[in-house]
DNA sequence: CTCCAACTCTGTACGTCGTACAGAGTTAAG
DNA sequence: CTTAACTCTGTACGACGTACAGAGTTGGAG
Protein backbone atom coordinates (compact mmCIF):
# COMPACT_ATOMS: atom_id res chain seq x y z
CA UNK A 1 0.00 0.00 0.00
CA UNK A 2 2.58 2.35 -1.10
CA UNK A 3 3.58 4.79 -3.96
CA UNK A 4 5.48 3.06 -5.93
CA UNK A 5 8.61 5.01 -7.75
CA UNK A 6 9.27 4.57 -11.59
CA UNK A 7 12.61 5.50 -13.31
CA UNK A 8 15.42 3.99 -10.74
CA UNK A 9 17.27 1.98 -13.30
CA UNK A 10 19.55 2.70 -16.54
CA UNK A 11 17.90 5.35 -18.32
CA UNK A 12 19.04 3.63 -21.99
CA UNK A 13 17.08 0.14 -20.71
CA UNK A 14 13.92 2.24 -19.65
CA UNK A 15 13.98 4.11 -22.75
CA UNK A 16 14.29 1.24 -25.22
CA UNK A 17 12.02 -0.19 -23.39
CA UNK A 18 9.29 2.68 -23.80
CA UNK A 19 10.22 2.94 -27.46
CA UNK A 20 10.27 -0.87 -28.28
CA UNK A 21 13.73 -0.89 -30.11
CA UNK A 22 14.66 -3.71 -29.23
CA UNK A 23 15.63 -6.03 -31.85
CA UNK A 24 14.91 -9.55 -31.95
CA UNK A 25 17.21 -12.01 -30.52
CA UNK A 26 19.02 -14.00 -33.32
CA UNK A 27 19.66 -17.04 -31.08
CA UNK A 28 18.22 -19.07 -27.85
CA UNK A 29 14.50 -20.00 -27.97
CA UNK A 30 11.66 -18.00 -29.55
CA UNK A 31 10.57 -16.06 -26.43
CA UNK A 32 6.76 -16.52 -25.11
CA UNK A 33 6.06 -13.25 -24.42
CA UNK A 34 7.18 -9.63 -25.78
CA UNK A 35 7.34 -6.63 -23.30
CA UNK A 36 4.11 -4.76 -24.89
CA UNK A 37 1.95 -8.10 -23.85
CA UNK A 38 3.06 -7.81 -20.28
CA UNK A 39 2.51 -4.50 -20.18
CA UNK A 40 -1.05 -4.29 -21.42
CA UNK A 41 -1.31 -7.46 -18.74
CA UNK A 42 -0.02 -4.79 -15.57
CA UNK A 43 -2.46 -2.30 -16.80
CA UNK A 44 -5.55 -4.36 -17.51
CA UNK A 45 -4.21 -5.95 -13.98
CA UNK A 46 -4.26 -2.43 -12.49
CA UNK A 47 -7.54 -1.71 -14.15
CA UNK A 48 -9.39 -4.43 -12.28
CA UNK A 49 -7.75 -5.19 -9.38
CA UNK A 50 -5.20 -1.73 -8.60
CA UNK A 51 -2.15 -0.75 -8.45
CA UNK A 52 -1.49 -2.78 -5.46
CA UNK A 53 -2.50 -6.44 -7.13
CA UNK A 54 0.01 -5.73 -9.89
CA UNK A 55 3.07 -7.86 -8.85
CA UNK A 56 5.75 -10.13 -10.67
CA UNK A 57 4.39 -12.93 -9.85
CA UNK A 58 0.88 -12.11 -10.52
CA UNK A 59 1.53 -11.08 -14.05
CA UNK A 60 3.33 -13.92 -14.44
CA UNK A 61 1.24 -16.01 -13.19
CA UNK A 62 -1.63 -14.38 -15.72
CA UNK A 63 0.66 -15.15 -18.76
CA UNK A 64 1.37 -18.58 -17.87
CA UNK A 65 5.41 -18.20 -16.56
CA UNK A 66 7.33 -18.28 -14.10
CA UNK A 67 7.73 -14.91 -12.31
CA UNK A 68 11.53 -14.19 -13.33
CA UNK A 69 11.17 -15.02 -16.78
CA UNK A 70 9.70 -11.60 -16.38
CA UNK A 71 12.88 -9.94 -16.10
CA UNK A 72 13.88 -11.37 -19.40
CA UNK A 73 11.53 -8.70 -20.96
CA UNK A 74 12.17 -6.10 -18.21
CA UNK A 75 14.48 -4.80 -16.48
CA UNK A 76 12.61 -4.24 -13.12
CA UNK A 77 9.26 -3.30 -11.78
CA UNK A 78 10.07 0.44 -12.16
CA UNK A 79 10.57 0.54 -15.64
CA UNK A 80 6.88 -1.60 -16.16
CA UNK A 81 5.71 1.22 -14.07
CA UNK A 82 7.26 3.95 -16.91
CA UNK A 83 5.73 1.69 -19.47
CA UNK A 84 2.49 1.25 -18.59
CA UNK A 85 2.17 4.79 -18.09
CA UNK A 86 3.63 5.82 -20.93
CA UNK A 87 1.03 3.94 -22.51
CA UNK A 88 -2.05 4.57 -20.94
CA UNK A 89 -0.74 8.80 -22.38
CA UNK A 90 -1.86 7.19 -25.82
CA UNK A 91 -5.41 6.92 -24.54
CA UNK A 92 -5.72 10.81 -24.48
CA UNK A 93 -7.57 12.23 -27.53
CA UNK A 94 -5.79 15.56 -28.93
CA UNK A 95 -8.10 18.54 -29.17
CA UNK A 96 -7.60 18.68 -32.85
CA UNK A 97 -9.66 15.23 -33.71
CA UNK A 98 -13.01 15.81 -34.87
CA UNK A 99 -15.68 14.35 -33.31
CA UNK A 100 -17.22 11.96 -35.91
CA UNK A 101 -19.27 13.97 -38.02
CA UNK A 102 -18.53 16.80 -36.62
CA UNK A 103 -16.19 20.07 -35.75
CA UNK A 104 -13.03 19.96 -34.19
CA UNK A 105 -13.41 21.35 -30.59
CA UNK A 106 -12.01 25.11 -30.61
CA UNK A 107 -10.96 25.41 -34.34
CA UNK A 108 -9.19 28.74 -34.72
CA UNK A 109 -7.63 31.48 -32.82
CA UNK A 110 -10.66 32.51 -30.95
CA UNK A 111 -11.38 29.00 -29.53
CA UNK A 112 -8.20 28.54 -27.48
CA UNK A 113 -10.68 28.11 -24.19
CA UNK A 114 -12.59 25.35 -25.81
CA UNK A 115 -8.94 23.42 -26.67
CA UNK A 116 -7.74 24.29 -23.14
CA UNK A 117 -11.07 22.69 -21.94
CA UNK A 118 -10.49 19.89 -23.75
CA UNK A 119 -7.23 19.06 -22.69
CA UNK A 120 -8.41 19.22 -19.40
CA UNK A 121 -10.79 17.23 -19.67
CA UNK A 122 -9.03 14.54 -21.41
CA UNK A 123 -7.00 14.31 -18.30
CA UNK A 124 -9.47 14.29 -16.04
CA UNK A 125 -11.39 11.49 -18.01
CA UNK A 126 -7.96 9.62 -18.26
CA UNK A 127 -6.85 9.51 -14.47
CA UNK A 128 -10.41 8.33 -14.37
CA UNK A 129 -10.19 5.51 -16.78
CA UNK A 130 -6.86 4.80 -14.97
CA UNK A 131 -6.51 5.44 -11.27
CA UNK A 132 -3.67 3.91 -10.57
CA UNK A 133 -1.61 6.43 -12.59
CA UNK A 134 -2.41 8.78 -9.51
CA UNK A 135 -0.21 6.15 -7.62
CA UNK A 136 2.81 6.09 -9.68
CA UNK A 137 5.21 8.75 -8.70
CA UNK A 138 7.12 10.15 -11.63
CA UNK A 139 10.54 10.85 -10.71
CA UNK A 140 11.70 11.59 -13.98
CA UNK A 141 9.35 11.44 -16.79
CA UNK A 142 9.23 8.41 -18.70
CA UNK A 143 9.75 10.20 -22.21
CA UNK A 144 7.85 7.55 -24.02
CA UNK A 145 6.29 8.48 -27.67
CA UNK A 146 2.94 8.95 -25.57
CA UNK A 147 4.26 11.24 -23.47
CA UNK A 148 6.00 13.48 -25.98
CA UNK A 149 2.59 13.37 -28.08
CA UNK A 150 0.97 14.43 -25.14
CA UNK A 151 3.18 17.34 -24.37
CA UNK A 152 2.58 18.37 -28.19
CA UNK A 153 -0.43 18.66 -28.54
CA UNK A 154 -1.01 20.28 -25.42
CA UNK A 155 1.60 23.03 -26.34
CA UNK A 156 -0.30 23.20 -29.50
CA UNK A 157 -4.08 23.84 -28.07
CA UNK A 158 -2.13 26.91 -26.09
CA UNK A 159 -0.38 28.40 -28.92
CA UNK A 160 -1.05 31.50 -30.79
CA UNK A 161 -2.65 33.53 -27.81
CA UNK A 162 -0.15 35.90 -26.76
CA UNK A 163 1.84 33.85 -24.33
CA UNK A 164 5.52 33.45 -24.17
CA UNK A 165 7.67 29.85 -24.57
CA UNK A 166 7.80 29.81 -20.85
CA UNK A 167 4.20 30.77 -20.01
CA UNK A 168 2.79 28.51 -22.45
CA UNK A 169 4.80 25.86 -20.67
CA UNK A 170 3.33 26.61 -16.98
CA UNK A 171 -0.18 27.32 -18.20
CA UNK A 172 -0.04 23.44 -19.54
CA UNK A 173 2.11 22.31 -16.67
CA UNK A 174 -1.29 24.14 -14.64
CA UNK A 175 -3.99 22.64 -15.96
CA UNK A 176 -2.52 19.31 -16.10
CA UNK A 177 -2.00 19.85 -12.25
CA UNK A 178 -5.43 21.01 -12.21
CA UNK A 179 -6.71 17.93 -13.88
CA UNK A 180 -4.73 15.46 -11.62
CA UNK A 181 -5.30 16.98 -8.10
CA UNK A 182 -8.81 17.21 -8.78
CA UNK A 183 -9.21 13.50 -9.74
CA UNK A 184 -6.95 12.28 -7.04
CA UNK A 185 -9.77 13.73 -4.71
CA UNK A 186 -12.23 11.58 -6.99
CA UNK A 187 -10.52 8.80 -7.35
CA UNK A 188 -9.89 8.55 -3.60
CA UNK A 189 -13.24 8.84 -2.83
CA UNK A 190 -14.87 6.32 -5.24
CA UNK A 191 -11.68 3.88 -3.90
CA UNK A 192 -12.80 4.54 -0.27
CA UNK A 193 -16.39 3.85 -1.28
CA UNK A 194 -15.24 0.54 -2.17
CA UNK A 195 -13.20 -0.69 0.14
CA UNK A 196 -15.02 0.38 3.45
CA UNK A 197 -18.30 0.08 1.59
CA UNK A 198 -19.82 3.30 3.44
CA UNK A 199 -20.62 6.17 0.73
CA UNK A 200 -19.52 9.16 1.87
CA UNK A 201 -22.52 10.33 4.03
CA UNK A 202 -22.51 7.08 5.90
CA UNK A 203 -19.36 7.37 6.08
CA UNK A 204 -20.18 11.14 7.93
CA UNK A 205 -23.32 9.71 9.45
CA UNK A 206 -21.09 7.57 11.26
CA UNK A 207 -18.33 10.21 12.15
CA UNK A 208 -20.27 13.36 12.96
CA UNK A 209 -20.97 11.97 16.51
CA UNK A 210 -17.73 11.48 17.76
CA UNK A 211 -16.82 15.33 16.55
CA UNK A 212 -19.79 16.48 17.97
CA UNK A 213 -19.17 14.75 21.48
CA UNK A 214 -15.15 16.28 21.12
CA UNK A 215 -15.39 19.38 19.30
CA UNK A 216 -16.35 22.61 21.68
CA UNK A 217 -19.44 23.95 19.62
CA UNK A 218 -18.75 26.93 17.51
CA UNK A 219 -14.90 26.13 17.23
CA UNK A 220 -15.55 26.14 13.61
CA UNK A 221 -18.12 28.45 12.73
CA UNK A 222 -17.63 29.03 8.62
CA UNK A 223 -16.70 24.93 8.52
CA UNK A 224 -19.71 24.31 10.03
CA UNK A 225 -21.64 26.69 7.27
CA UNK A 226 -19.93 25.78 4.42
CA UNK A 227 -18.95 21.94 4.89
CA UNK A 228 -22.34 20.98 4.89
CA UNK A 229 -23.22 23.04 1.84
CA UNK A 230 -20.26 21.67 0.11
CA UNK A 231 -21.30 18.13 0.93
CA UNK A 232 -24.47 18.43 -0.46
CA UNK A 233 -23.35 19.28 -4.04
CA UNK A 234 -20.51 16.14 -3.84
CA UNK A 235 -23.28 13.79 -2.63
CA UNK A 236 -25.30 15.03 -5.62
CA UNK A 237 -25.25 14.33 -8.93
CA UNK A 238 -22.80 16.89 -10.16
CA UNK A 239 -20.48 15.40 -7.37
CA UNK A 240 -16.83 15.75 -7.42
CA UNK A 241 -16.68 17.01 -10.96
CA UNK A 242 -17.78 20.40 -9.49
CA UNK A 243 -14.54 20.94 -7.72
CA UNK A 244 -12.37 20.21 -11.70
CA UNK A 245 -15.19 22.50 -13.42
CA UNK A 246 -14.64 25.24 -11.19
CA UNK A 247 -11.12 24.69 -11.34
CA UNK A 248 -10.91 25.09 -14.99
CA UNK A 249 -13.22 28.08 -15.45
CA UNK A 250 -10.87 30.10 -12.93
CA UNK A 251 -7.76 29.09 -14.73
CA UNK A 252 -9.11 29.99 -17.99
CA UNK A 253 -10.07 33.49 -16.69
CA UNK A 254 -6.92 33.62 -15.61
CA UNK A 255 -5.08 32.92 -18.70
CA UNK A 256 -7.44 35.05 -20.30
CA UNK A 257 -6.60 38.07 -18.04
CA UNK A 258 -2.75 37.56 -18.84
CA UNK A 259 -3.57 37.80 -22.78
CA UNK A 260 -5.47 41.04 -21.95
CA UNK A 261 -2.88 42.37 -19.71
CA UNK A 262 0.17 41.59 -22.17
CA UNK A 263 -2.45 42.75 -25.15
CA UNK A 264 -3.01 46.23 -23.30
CA UNK A 265 0.48 46.98 -22.57
CA UNK A 266 1.77 46.20 -26.21
CA UNK A 267 -0.92 48.09 -27.39
CA UNK A 268 -0.94 50.97 -24.90
CA UNK B 1 7.53 1.57 -2.97
CA UNK B 2 3.75 2.06 -3.03
CA UNK B 3 1.04 4.83 -1.93
CA UNK B 4 -0.19 4.16 1.53
CA UNK B 5 -3.30 4.10 2.68
CA UNK B 6 -5.46 6.06 5.27
CA UNK B 7 -8.01 5.07 7.16
CA UNK B 8 -8.84 1.49 6.41
CA UNK B 9 -9.97 0.58 10.09
CA UNK B 10 -13.03 1.19 12.52
CA UNK B 11 -13.14 5.01 12.48
CA UNK B 12 -13.89 5.29 15.96
CA UNK B 13 -10.74 3.68 17.05
CA UNK B 14 -8.84 6.62 14.42
CA UNK B 15 -10.89 9.64 15.66
CA UNK B 16 -9.59 8.99 19.18
CA UNK B 17 -5.87 8.11 18.16
CA UNK B 18 -6.11 11.74 16.56
CA UNK B 19 -8.54 13.66 19.09
CA UNK B 20 -6.14 11.89 21.66
CA UNK B 21 -9.04 10.93 24.16
CA UNK B 22 -8.03 7.39 25.32
CA UNK B 23 -8.36 7.62 28.69
CA UNK B 24 -4.84 6.38 31.01
CA UNK B 25 -5.49 2.71 32.00
CA UNK B 26 -5.94 1.60 35.42
CA UNK B 27 -4.52 -1.36 35.38
CA UNK B 28 -1.74 -3.26 34.37
CA UNK B 29 1.93 -2.31 33.73
CA UNK B 30 2.69 1.23 33.20
CA UNK B 31 2.90 2.09 29.20
CA UNK B 32 6.90 2.36 27.96
CA UNK B 33 5.53 4.90 25.09
CA UNK B 34 2.21 7.17 24.09
CA UNK B 35 0.43 7.44 20.78
CA UNK B 36 1.94 10.92 20.67
CA UNK B 37 5.46 9.58 20.84
CA UNK B 38 5.11 6.59 18.45
CA UNK B 39 3.26 9.32 15.71
CA UNK B 40 6.41 11.53 16.73
CA UNK B 41 9.09 9.30 15.72
CA UNK B 42 7.48 8.05 12.49
CA UNK B 43 7.45 11.81 11.55
CA UNK B 44 11.01 11.95 12.01
CA UNK B 45 11.93 8.94 10.07
CA UNK B 46 9.42 9.97 7.34
CA UNK B 47 11.69 12.99 7.37
CA UNK B 48 14.69 11.85 7.24
CA UNK B 49 14.70 8.54 5.49
CA UNK B 50 11.11 8.89 3.86
CA UNK B 51 7.74 7.37 4.12
CA UNK B 52 8.89 3.93 2.92
CA UNK B 53 11.61 3.43 6.06
CA UNK B 54 8.49 3.92 7.76
CA UNK B 55 8.25 0.84 9.52
CA UNK B 56 6.32 -0.86 12.52
CA UNK B 57 9.47 -2.69 13.12
CA UNK B 58 11.85 0.24 12.52
CA UNK B 59 9.45 2.49 14.97
CA UNK B 60 9.44 -0.06 17.63
CA UNK B 61 13.48 -0.47 17.29
CA UNK B 62 13.89 3.20 17.37
CA UNK B 63 11.69 3.22 20.36
CA UNK B 64 13.62 -0.04 22.65
CA UNK B 65 10.19 -1.70 22.32
CA UNK B 66 9.14 -4.89 20.23
CA UNK B 67 7.34 -4.56 16.94
CA UNK B 68 4.01 -6.10 18.72
CA UNK B 69 4.21 -3.53 21.50
CA UNK B 70 3.26 -0.47 18.92
CA UNK B 71 -0.47 -1.89 18.21
CA UNK B 72 -0.53 -1.41 21.96
CA UNK B 73 -0.76 2.76 20.87
CA UNK B 74 -1.63 2.18 17.38
CA UNK B 75 -4.66 0.15 15.99
CA UNK B 76 -2.87 -0.33 12.39
CA UNK B 77 -0.28 1.35 9.97
CA UNK B 78 -3.52 3.15 8.31
CA UNK B 79 -4.36 4.59 11.35
CA UNK B 80 -1.14 5.82 12.32
CA UNK B 81 -0.85 7.71 8.96
CA UNK B 82 -3.41 9.25 9.48
CA UNK B 83 -2.06 10.93 12.90
CA UNK B 84 0.78 11.72 10.97
CA UNK B 85 -0.85 13.33 8.69
CA UNK B 86 -2.82 15.77 11.31
CA UNK B 87 -0.38 16.44 13.24
CA UNK B 88 1.42 18.08 10.74
CA UNK B 89 -1.65 19.89 9.50
CA UNK B 90 -0.85 22.26 12.77
CA UNK B 91 2.52 23.01 11.23
CA UNK B 92 0.32 25.04 8.86
CA UNK B 93 0.58 28.91 10.06
CA UNK B 94 -2.94 31.05 9.29
CA UNK B 95 -2.94 34.20 7.30
CA UNK B 96 -4.16 36.01 10.46
CA UNK B 97 -1.16 35.33 12.55
CA UNK B 98 0.99 38.45 13.22
CA UNK B 99 4.58 38.28 11.76
CA UNK B 100 7.08 38.74 14.79
CA UNK B 101 7.21 42.50 15.21
CA UNK B 102 4.95 43.50 12.12
CA UNK B 103 1.62 43.65 10.37
CA UNK B 104 -0.55 40.58 9.52
CA UNK B 105 -0.42 39.36 5.76
CA UNK B 106 -3.40 41.08 4.26
CA UNK B 107 -5.55 42.58 6.78
CA UNK B 108 -8.79 43.71 5.77
CA UNK B 109 -11.27 43.12 2.84
CA UNK B 110 -9.37 44.10 -0.15
CA UNK B 111 -6.23 42.17 1.19
CA UNK B 112 -8.06 38.66 0.43
CA UNK B 113 -5.59 38.44 -2.94
CA UNK B 114 -2.52 38.43 0.23
CA UNK B 115 -4.31 36.10 2.82
CA UNK B 116 -5.11 33.65 -0.28
CA UNK B 117 -1.75 33.67 -1.13
CA UNK B 118 -0.32 33.18 2.28
CA UNK B 119 -2.59 29.90 2.27
CA UNK B 120 -1.26 28.70 -0.99
CA UNK B 121 2.94 29.34 0.27
CA UNK B 122 2.01 27.48 3.43
CA UNK B 123 0.87 24.48 1.83
CA UNK B 124 3.50 25.09 -0.79
CA UNK B 125 5.65 25.09 2.46
CA UNK B 126 4.41 22.33 4.08
CA UNK B 127 4.77 20.15 1.20
CA UNK B 128 8.47 20.81 0.87
CA UNK B 129 9.26 20.04 4.47
CA UNK B 130 7.61 16.63 4.64
CA UNK B 131 7.64 15.60 1.02
CA UNK B 132 5.77 11.91 2.37
CA UNK B 133 2.83 13.92 2.88
CA UNK B 134 2.30 13.32 -0.90
CA UNK B 135 2.46 9.83 -0.73
CA UNK B 136 -0.30 9.31 2.01
CA UNK B 137 -3.42 8.73 -0.32
CA UNK B 138 -5.96 10.31 2.35
CA UNK B 139 -9.13 7.98 1.42
CA UNK B 140 -11.48 9.79 3.97
CA UNK B 141 -10.01 12.96 5.07
CA UNK B 142 -8.73 12.26 8.68
CA UNK B 143 -10.76 14.71 11.18
CA UNK B 144 -8.36 15.60 13.49
CA UNK B 145 -8.21 19.04 15.24
CA UNK B 146 -5.28 20.21 13.07
CA UNK B 147 -7.24 19.42 9.61
CA UNK B 148 -10.43 20.99 10.84
CA UNK B 149 -8.39 24.34 11.98
CA UNK B 150 -6.57 24.57 8.88
CA UNK B 151 -9.99 24.14 6.76
CA UNK B 152 -11.38 27.04 9.15
CA UNK B 153 -8.53 28.90 8.48
CA UNK B 154 -8.42 28.87 4.26
CA UNK B 155 -12.11 29.77 4.75
CA UNK B 156 -11.56 32.84 6.73
CA UNK B 157 -9.00 33.51 4.56
CA UNK B 158 -11.55 33.61 1.63
CA UNK B 159 -14.57 34.43 3.47
CA UNK B 160 -16.36 38.27 2.80
CA UNK B 161 -15.27 38.99 -1.05
CA UNK B 162 -18.66 38.38 -2.46
CA UNK B 163 -18.03 34.02 -2.65
CA UNK B 164 -20.86 31.73 -2.52
CA UNK B 165 -20.71 29.27 0.85
CA UNK B 166 -20.00 26.17 -1.94
CA UNK B 167 -17.61 28.68 -4.44
CA UNK B 168 -15.77 29.30 -0.96
CA UNK B 169 -15.22 25.70 -0.26
CA UNK B 170 -14.67 25.10 -4.10
CA UNK B 171 -12.28 28.04 -3.90
CA UNK B 172 -9.85 26.46 -1.31
CA UNK B 173 -10.03 23.36 -2.72
CA UNK B 174 -8.71 24.75 -5.81
CA UNK B 175 -5.73 26.50 -4.17
CA UNK B 176 -5.01 23.48 -2.36
CA UNK B 177 -5.04 21.38 -5.33
CA UNK B 178 -2.40 24.12 -7.04
CA UNK B 179 -0.21 23.38 -3.55
CA UNK B 180 -0.42 20.15 -3.60
CA UNK B 181 0.32 19.38 -7.88
CA UNK B 182 3.64 21.42 -7.84
CA UNK B 183 4.79 20.57 -5.01
CA UNK B 184 4.64 17.13 -5.94
CA UNK B 185 6.42 17.75 -9.16
CA UNK B 186 9.06 19.77 -6.78
CA UNK B 187 9.36 17.29 -4.49
CA UNK B 188 9.56 14.45 -7.12
CA UNK B 189 12.39 16.42 -9.17
CA UNK B 190 14.68 16.83 -5.36
CA UNK B 191 14.00 13.02 -4.80
CA UNK B 192 15.36 11.89 -8.55
CA UNK B 193 18.11 13.46 -8.03
CA UNK B 194 18.87 12.47 -4.23
CA UNK B 195 18.08 8.83 -5.63
CA UNK B 196 19.90 8.43 -8.63
CA UNK B 197 23.01 11.10 -7.81
CA UNK B 198 21.92 13.32 -10.91
CA UNK B 199 21.15 16.25 -11.68
CA UNK B 200 18.37 17.73 -13.86
CA UNK B 201 20.28 18.47 -16.50
CA UNK B 202 22.75 15.75 -16.33
CA UNK B 203 19.58 13.19 -16.90
CA UNK B 204 18.72 15.10 -19.77
CA UNK B 205 22.15 14.70 -21.13
CA UNK B 206 21.96 11.37 -20.93
CA UNK B 207 18.70 11.40 -22.10
CA UNK B 208 18.54 13.22 -25.30
CA UNK B 209 21.00 11.41 -27.37
CA UNK B 210 18.80 8.65 -27.27
CA UNK B 211 15.61 10.92 -28.48
CA UNK B 212 17.42 12.46 -30.77
CA UNK B 213 18.29 9.19 -32.62
CA UNK B 214 15.00 7.54 -32.52
CA UNK B 215 12.89 10.70 -32.76
CA UNK B 216 11.80 11.63 -36.22
CA UNK B 217 13.12 15.13 -36.55
CA UNK B 218 10.76 17.37 -37.28
CA UNK B 219 8.34 15.70 -35.36
CA UNK B 220 7.69 18.00 -31.51
CA UNK B 221 8.32 21.28 -33.78
CA UNK B 222 6.27 22.87 -29.96
CA UNK B 223 7.93 20.60 -27.62
CA UNK B 224 11.83 21.15 -28.88
CA UNK B 225 10.96 25.16 -28.93
CA UNK B 226 9.32 25.25 -25.65
CA UNK B 227 10.73 22.48 -23.52
CA UNK B 228 14.30 24.11 -23.66
CA UNK B 229 13.14 27.28 -22.54
CA UNK B 230 11.68 25.81 -19.76
CA UNK B 231 14.20 23.42 -19.02
CA UNK B 232 16.32 26.96 -18.63
CA UNK B 233 13.86 28.32 -15.91
CA UNK B 234 13.32 25.32 -14.10
CA UNK B 235 17.46 24.73 -13.68
CA UNK B 236 17.76 28.33 -12.40
CA UNK B 237 17.39 29.74 -9.12
CA UNK B 238 13.43 30.27 -9.54
CA UNK B 239 13.44 26.56 -10.14
CA UNK B 240 10.04 24.33 -9.57
CA UNK B 241 8.93 27.26 -7.42
CA UNK B 242 7.58 28.91 -11.07
CA UNK B 243 5.21 26.48 -11.93
CA UNK B 244 3.32 26.75 -8.61
CA UNK B 245 3.78 31.06 -8.43
CA UNK B 246 2.35 31.27 -11.88
CA UNK B 247 -0.60 29.19 -11.30
CA UNK B 248 -0.84 31.12 -7.75
CA UNK B 249 -1.12 34.40 -9.77
CA UNK B 250 -3.78 33.22 -12.93
CA UNK B 251 -6.19 31.41 -9.93
CA UNK B 252 -6.18 34.65 -8.11
CA UNK B 253 -7.24 36.30 -10.88
CA UNK B 254 -9.93 34.03 -11.77
CA UNK B 255 -11.11 34.20 -8.58
CA UNK B 256 -11.27 37.90 -9.07
CA UNK B 257 -13.01 37.41 -12.24
CA UNK B 258 -15.87 35.85 -10.74
CA UNK B 259 -16.24 38.35 -8.28
CA UNK B 260 -16.25 41.06 -10.89
CA UNK B 261 -18.75 39.45 -12.79
CA UNK B 262 -20.98 38.62 -9.67
CA UNK B 263 -20.86 42.16 -8.72
CA UNK B 264 -21.88 43.69 -11.83
CA UNK B 265 -24.67 41.78 -12.03
CA UNK B 266 -25.96 42.45 -8.76
CA UNK B 267 -24.97 46.33 -9.62
CA UNK B 268 -26.70 46.09 -12.99
C1' DC C 1 -3.66 -9.91 52.63
C1' DT C 2 -5.22 -12.73 48.33
C1' DC C 3 -7.06 -13.07 43.86
C1' DC C 4 -8.13 -11.82 39.45
C1' DA C 5 -9.35 -8.75 35.79
C1' DA C 6 -7.14 -5.47 33.01
C1' DC C 7 -3.47 -4.20 30.85
C1' DT C 8 1.45 -4.17 28.54
C1' DC C 9 4.75 -6.45 26.24
C1' DT C 10 7.03 -10.35 23.72
C1' DG C 11 8.25 -14.20 20.33
C1' DT C 12 6.74 -16.91 16.73
C1' DA C 13 4.64 -17.50 12.50
C1' DC C 14 2.19 -16.69 7.91
C1' DG C 15 1.81 -14.99 3.52
C1' DT C 16 3.21 -11.23 0.72
C1' DC C 17 6.76 -8.69 -2.06
C1' DG C 18 11.04 -7.68 -5.59
C1' DT C 19 14.74 -9.85 -7.30
C1' DA C 20 19.76 -12.03 -6.93
C1' DC C 21 21.74 -16.22 -8.30
C1' DA C 22 22.76 -20.53 -10.40
C1' DG C 23 21.63 -23.63 -13.64
C1' DA C 24 18.87 -26.20 -17.26
C1' DG C 25 17.17 -26.21 -21.80
C1' DT C 26 16.96 -24.29 -26.72
C1' DT C 27 18.44 -22.20 -30.84
C1' DA C 28 21.45 -20.59 -34.59
C1' DA C 29 26.05 -19.04 -35.95
C1' DG C 30 30.87 -20.58 -36.51
C1' DC D 1 29.74 -30.55 -33.75
C1' DT D 2 30.75 -26.98 -30.73
C1' DT D 3 29.64 -23.11 -28.46
C1' DA D 4 27.86 -18.58 -27.64
C1' DA D 5 23.58 -16.35 -26.96
C1' DC D 6 19.42 -16.56 -25.29
C1' DT D 7 14.95 -18.03 -22.52
C1' DC D 8 13.13 -19.93 -18.72
C1' DT D 9 13.02 -22.10 -14.07
C1' DG D 10 13.44 -23.02 -8.88
C1' DT D 11 15.39 -21.65 -4.76
C1' DA D 12 16.51 -18.33 -1.52
C1' DC D 13 16.94 -13.81 1.08
C1' DG D 14 15.44 -10.13 3.63
C1' DA D 15 11.93 -7.05 4.01
C1' DC D 16 6.81 -6.02 5.19
C1' DG D 17 2.04 -5.86 8.31
C1' DT D 18 -0.02 -8.25 11.73
C1' DA D 19 -2.69 -12.57 13.84
C1' DC D 20 -2.13 -15.30 17.78
C1' DA D 21 -0.86 -17.14 22.12
C1' DG D 22 1.16 -16.39 26.20
C1' DA D 23 4.13 -14.18 29.88
C1' DG D 24 4.61 -10.55 33.09
C1' DT D 25 2.75 -6.44 35.82
C1' DT D 26 -0.41 -3.61 38.12
C1' DG D 27 -4.41 -1.93 40.96
C1' DG D 28 -8.97 -2.68 42.76
C1' DA D 29 -12.34 -5.92 45.03
C1' DG D 30 -13.12 -9.26 48.53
Amino acid sequence: MTTEYTGAGDPRRSLELLWGVRERPRRGPRPKLTPERLVGRAIEIADADGLEAVSIRRIADDLGVSPMSVYTYVPGKAELLDAMLDRAMGEIVPPGDKAPGGRAAGDGAAGWRDRVAHVARENWRLYHAHPWLLQVATARPPLGPHLLDKYEDELRAIEGIGLTDLEMDSAVTLINALAESTARISVNRARAERRTGLTDREWWEATAPFLEEHVPPGRYPLGDRVGPAAAEVYDGAVGPEHAFEFGLARILDGIEALITTRRDQAEG
